[in-house]
DNA sequence: CTGAAAGCGCTTACAG
DNA sequence: CTGAAAGCGCTTACAG
C-alpha cells in the first residue's frame, strides 16, 4: 500500500495539504476543529513525515554526522554515548562513520556526509595531515561539506571548532608526580612523533623533566603506534634494559595494556618492580591493581561537550572559533596516593 | 554561493540535467565526448550529487538504521565495527541509535529510523518487550518502517530474521566442563528470568546439571541485571555463603567483572578459592587472569553477518526468515585448560 | 484561517 | 544519444 503521504492525509481530512503540513510542524495557526480533526486522521493512521522530503523542501537536515577511528575502542565509545545523549535531546540524528584510522576510509567518510548533506559534523581525523597537500585536500573537502565542523580529540590546525583533552598537562602532571616520588630515571611509550598527539604527550613530559632539572635520555624514550602489540613489544624492551626507568608513563589505554602485559609476563609487579601511570582509565584492571594510576580523560563529556559546541555553532554560525580544552587530571592525587609512586 | 546542484552542471555543460544525472549514475548511453566534457566539470567543481535529493526521487534511500542499547560496551563497539565494515562496503550510511536500555528510547529511535526512511534496519531490542500490549504496539511499529530488519542478539519471539548467539550451547558446555572437573555445587550469576537472554542462560545450566544428574539448587542462583554493581553485591553474597558453590557461571561480561571485584577483594583468587566461567571476554583481565575461561562470542563477526542478512534480505524481500545462530564456545577446550577446573 | 502554486534537487519514462 | 516534463513528499510565501 505505500507509504502514507502528506496527500493521503490532506485528502482524508478534506483540506489542502498546506493544511496538513502546518498542523504537523505547529507553524501558522489552524483553527482548533480542523486541527484536531487532522490530527487524529495522523494519529489513527501512525503518519510521520518524510525526515528526507522535508529536509529537501527546507534545505536543512537534522542529521549529524560523526567520524571516530575506532568504534570499538571504549574511549570513542564513551564519547558516541556522550554525544548520542545530546542528539536525542535535540530531536537530530546521527550518521555513523567508522574510519579504522585510516585515511582512505577517512575521506571516503567525509565524502559521504557531503552527499548526506549533513547538518553539522564531528570529526576526529584518522591521520595528522601532516603533509600540505594532504592538508590542503582535507581542508577543501571539509569546507565543500559546508556545514559546521567540529574536530574531537585530536588537532590538526585547521581552523574550526574543537574538543581536545589537555594531554600535555596531564602527562606534565603525571611525570612531575614521578619526579617528586623520587624518580629521575622516567621512561615513556609513546606513538611516533609525526602524530601531533604523540608530539602533545612527548612536551609535557620533556617539560617536566626540564623544570626539575632533570636531562631527558633518548634511551627512555619508545615510540609505537598506540596499539597494543607495539606497546608490548617496546615495553618488553625497556623491561629488559640493563639500566632501566624506576618509572614509565604510557601514552593510552592500548599502550598500558602492552605495558602491563610485558610487566607481568616477567613476573614482575607495580609498584613493587617499577611503577607506571597510563594515560586513561582501564576499568578491568582495577580489579586487581588498585593502586594504578592514570591521567583521567572524561569521553562522556568530550562527546556531550562537543555535540553542544556544534548546536551552538548551527544557532550562531558567525561567533568566533573556539577550543574548549577539558582538564586531565591524575585520577588520584591525595599524598597517600602518590606516596606509593616512592621509589 | 550555496552548493552546486545538478542544474549548475547542467548549464556549464550546456546539457540538460538529464543528462547530467546519466553521466553520474552511469545508467544509459552517454556520447563518449559529452560524457568527458560533463564529468570534466563534475570534477572541477567538486560535484556531488544530493543523497537526500536522491532518495526522495527514486523512493529508496541508501542509508541503514541501527540500534544499540549501549554504544559504549565492547560487546556493541565489536558489533557496530563489524557492520560498519558491510556498510562501507556497500556504500551505505549508517543511522545510529543508543537506546540506553531504555523502552522509551527505544521507541523514539524506531520513530526517528521511520522518519527517516531508512532502508533496513538492525535493531537490538531494549527490552523483552514480554508484555503483550507492548509487543504488539513494537510490532506495529516495526512493520510501519515498513523495512527489512534484522534482530541482533536479542530475541523477542517476532517474525523476523535475525542473528544470536548460542547462549544456551554455551552454557551448558561450561557447566559440563566444571561438572567435568568435578564441581557439583555451581552457582550462577544471571540476569532476571524475565528477561530471555536470562532465560536462555538459565536454560543451558539447568539442562547440563539435570543431564548430569544434579539436582539444581535454588540458593545457588542469583538473579540480577546484568550491570556490574548488582553483580558484584549478588557475588559478595554467594562468596560469604557458609556452604558455597565451589564453581560459578557469570552471565555476561559486566556480571564477570562484579563477581571477581568481590572475589578479589576478599583476598580470594581464581582458581585456588574458587572456580569461575563467564560470558565474554574481558580483555584486560587477561594480563594477569591468564587461565581464566570464558564462553567466547565473536561480536565483530555477528555485526558482519548481521548487515549481510539484511543485505541479502533487501536483495530477496520475499525468501523465508532466517535466524543465524553463531556458536559460543568455550575459550579454551584443551585437557590442559580443563584440568584447571579440578575441584 | 486556508488553498493553489512554486520550489527543493534529483530520476525516469517518454519522445524524438 | 538527448531533452522536456512529470513526479518524489514535503514547505512556504502569496493571495484571499
Amino acid at each position: 500500500m505505500g507509504e502514507t503521504t502528506i496527500d493521503d492525509i490532506a485528502k482524508e481530512a478534506g483540506v489542502s495539504k498546506a493544511t496538513v503540513s502546518r498542523v504537523i510542524n505547529n507553524s501558522s495557526s489552524v483553527a482548533p476543529d480542523t486541527r484536531e480533526k487532522i490530527q487524529a486522521i495522523i494519529d489513527k493512521r501512525h503518519y510521520s513525515p518524510s525526515a528526507v522530503a522535508r529536509g529537501l523542501s527546507k534545505r536543512t537536515s537534522s542529521t549529524i554526522g560523526v567520524v571516530v577511528p575506532e568504534v570499538d575502542n571504549p574511549f570513542f565509545g564513551e564519547i558516541l554515548r556522550g554525544v548520542t545523549e545530546i542528539i536525542d535531546r535535540n530531536n537530530l540524528s546521527l550518521i555513523c562513520c567508522n574510519s579504522d584510522d585510516d585515511s582512505k576510509k577517512d575521506y571516503k567518510a567525509l565524502e559521504m556526509l557531503k552527499e548526506n548533506r549533513v547538518r553539522g559534523l564531528l570529526y576526529t581525523p584518522a591521520t595528522d595531515y601532516s603533509d600540505k597537500k594532504q592538508k590542503k585536500r582535507l581542508e577543501k573537502l571539509l569546507n565543500e561539506i559546508d556545514t559546521p565542523v567540529v574536530l574531537l580529540d585530536r588537532k590538526i590546525g585547521l581552523d574550526f571548532d574543537g574538543v581536545y583533552f589537555d594531554d600535555r598537562q596531564g602527562i606534565y602532571d603525571a611525570t612531575q608526580a614521578l619526579i617528586k616520588g623520587g624518580h629521575t630515571k622516567i621512561g615513556i611509550i609513546n606513538g611516533t612523533l609525526d602524530r601531533v598527539l604523540a608530539r602533545i604527550r612527548q612536551d609535557g613530559y620533556l617539560e617536566a623533566l626540564r623544570d626539575a632539572g632533570i636531562e631527558p635520555e633518548e634511551r627512555y624514550m619508545f615510540f609505537g603506534d598506540f596499539r597494543m602489540g607495539t606497546s608490548y613489544k617496546l615495553s618488553s624492551q625497556l623491561l629488559s634494559m640493563e639500566d632501566r626507568p624506576t618509572a614509565v608513563l604510557t601514552c593510552n589505554n592500548r599502550t598500558s595494556m602492552g605495558f602491563f602485559k610485558a610487566l607481568f609476563e616477567r613476573g614482575e609487579s607495580m609498584p613493587k618492580d617499577i611503577v607506571c601511570i597510563g594515560l586513561d582509565r582501564i576499568e578491568a584492571l582495577e580489579l586487581f591493581q588498585t593502586d594504578f594510576v592514570y591521567i583521567k580523560r572524561d569521553a562522556f563529556k568530550m562527546g556531550r561537550k562537543a555535540m553542544e559546541l556544534l548546536i551552538s555553532r548551527m544557532a550562531f554560525p558567525d561567533k568566533p572559533i573556539s577550543s574548549i580544552i577539558l582538564d586531565a587530571p591524575l585520577s588520584r592525587e591525595d599524598a597517600e596516593s602518590l606516596k606509593r609512586f616512592k621509589k
